[in-house]
DNA sequence: TTGTGATTGATAGTCATTCTCAATAAAAAA
DNA sequence: TTTTTTATTGAGAATGACTATCAATCACAA
């Protein structure tokens, strides 16, 4: 049993939750999963390694991931919710090519003590903050002067 | 004939696109929308002004205005898109309360010079950001800890 | 071991949004 | 001004990501 099974098994004790076999194989999946991913995706995934959860326990069991950290939700793609993991890895944030749709991941500690420094202005308490840039990475931008 | 609807009009022409009257009724009332609106919202608020327009060519409106740059989509409620004005107004961002259902706007210049560095870092030509900041405003502060 | 209530699977349901298509209309061409 | 072209409309059907339902099963506390 690792550490997020762990933290996971805790979580579900003490919402009064009961840890099923199936929400450990979900959980196992998410940990093996690519970097970013949404609820068919992991079904998929789920199936493809003959295990057999139905796609409506995939769904109910991502916002306990959530709950517990474990996995937060991330930039939307084709409208679509998508994940990816949090544990043992740090926050940051996401650059999203309108041409080829490329997720570039960047973090900066400048952004984040900027943050830090806009909520205390407003006397916010920051639980989670999202940055998204939209726009072309430099491949596209070349594929782009070509066409004209 | 405003500067917006002026916009609109030469964008649709320079698209071969027709300037419809519907077209020019969704728009007036974007331009008197509140700050934050949904598809839904925009079409009841035209029938609430006895416009006949149907819910179909509102949807298919918003991406036109969207691409002219007079509205962008902003902050998603409850899992639905919404936006906002652009035109005449500047860029900023939100802080979302999860208490209380707020939202809280703010501009930083210093987080748009960070930005800029942090897309020249990548060479990415940047079309558009958005910070969210999720957490709790004051009043919602005061409040849980009462609650303990 | 028993009892309780959470959880499952599979399918029906929901709902925001998009598609379809005949009729209409904007605007360019004649 | 009229005709032609094709974009656009309205309204309801369709779509698809996600949630609800419910009988059967199961995790876990007692």
């Amino acid at each position: 049993m690792n550490k997020a099974e762990k933290k996971f098994r805790e979580h579900l004790k003490r919402e009064g939750l009961k840890s099923t076999p199936e929400r450990m194989v979900i959980l196992r999946e998410v940990l093996s999963a690519k970097k970013h991913f949404n609820a068919d995706e992991l079904y998929e995934s789920i199936h493809k390694h003959n295990k057999k959860v139905s796609r409506a326990t995939v769904y109910r069991t991502i916002p306990l991931l959530v709950e517990c950290g474990l996995i937060i939700e991330t930039l939307r793609c084709q409208g679509r919710v998508s994940y990816e993991r949090t544990f043992g890895f740090e926050h940051h944030d996401h650059m999203v090519c309108l041409g080829c749709g490329k997720i570039i991941e960047f973090k900066d500690d400048r952004l984040e003590e900027l943050q830090t420094q806009i909520c205390e202005r407003y006397e916010f308490k920051q639980v989670e903050h999202r940055l998204g840039i939209r726009g072309y990475c430099k491949e596209c931008v070349v594929k782009r002067l070509d066409k004209g």
